[in-house]
DNA sequence: GGGTTGATGTTC
DNA sequence: AACATCAACCCG
């Protein structure tokens, strides 16, 4: 199957984030499944980069559709994120979970786990597994400038059962249902229906 | 199983 | 100060 080009990403970032549910993530000798997405839109959420970060707001206006978004997290993780742009609504989409396919043996001694479950089952794991860091911040995954080896994966799955939800771990726009999840994977980060909402100084009241 | 907590560094 | 997380630890 042939790579995702750049026109994938050249639409509105809801329907890329769905879409990109099933497709395979192909990494420098690894791959998997893309489970789980979220999506963050450049304009009226408040929880995307690009509302409180200049950093971002460049980077968009800068790379092209596709381009790798990828930055540092509680010290610790590093999130992998893609481009949006030049469709309805521009954004970013993380990639939270992956169903393991190649490499399995390279990620896990990256990991130091040995279950496949454990793996790539959320995003901080996956960029482990995947040897993903911000030496590949702007990469790009479509296009002319995708390096061999990296890139997207259409893959002729069996028909999925595809779920929104909301999104995880944040504090701002908490209520949008924008992430995407293939229902009953045991891949995914948390199960459908299972995100809880962290308490805050005006839901406590 | 489910809830809680500590480890870490970059950005604004 | 906040943060798009994770694993180890408790309790049961």
């Amino acid at each position: 199957m042939a790579f995702l080009e750049p026109d994938f990403f050249q639409r509105d970032v809801l329907a890329v984030a769905r879409d990109l549910v099933g497709v395979e993530l192909v990494w420098n000798g690894c791959s998997g499944i893309i489970v789980e997405t979220e999506a963050y839109a450049a304009e009226g959420d408040a929880a995307c980069h690009t509302a409180s970060r200049p950093s971002a707001r460049e980077f968009m206006a800068a790379k092209p559709p596709g381009a790798a978004y990828v930055y540092f997290n509680y010290g610790m993780y590093w999130l992998f994120n893609l481009l949006v742009k030049g469709g309805g609504h521009d954004g970013l989409i993380l990639i939270r979970a992956l169903e393991p396919r190649k490499g399995l043996e390279s990620m896990q001694s990256r990991r130091n786990r040995e279950k496949a479950r454990d793996l790539c089952s959320g995003p901080g794991k996956l960029a482990q597994a995947l040897a993903i860091d911000g030496s590949h911040h702007g990469l790009p995954m479509a296009g002319k400038g995708r390096l061999p080896g990296f890139g997207l994966k259409a893959s002729a799955l069996p028909a999925k059962e595809v779920v929104s939800d909301i999104r995880v771990g944040i504090s701002r726009a908490v209520d949008f249902p924008w992430r995407f999840l293939i229902r009953e994977n045991p891949h995914v980060s948390v199960p459908h229906g299972k995100v809880r909402v962290p308490a805050t100084a005006s839901s406590r009241s």
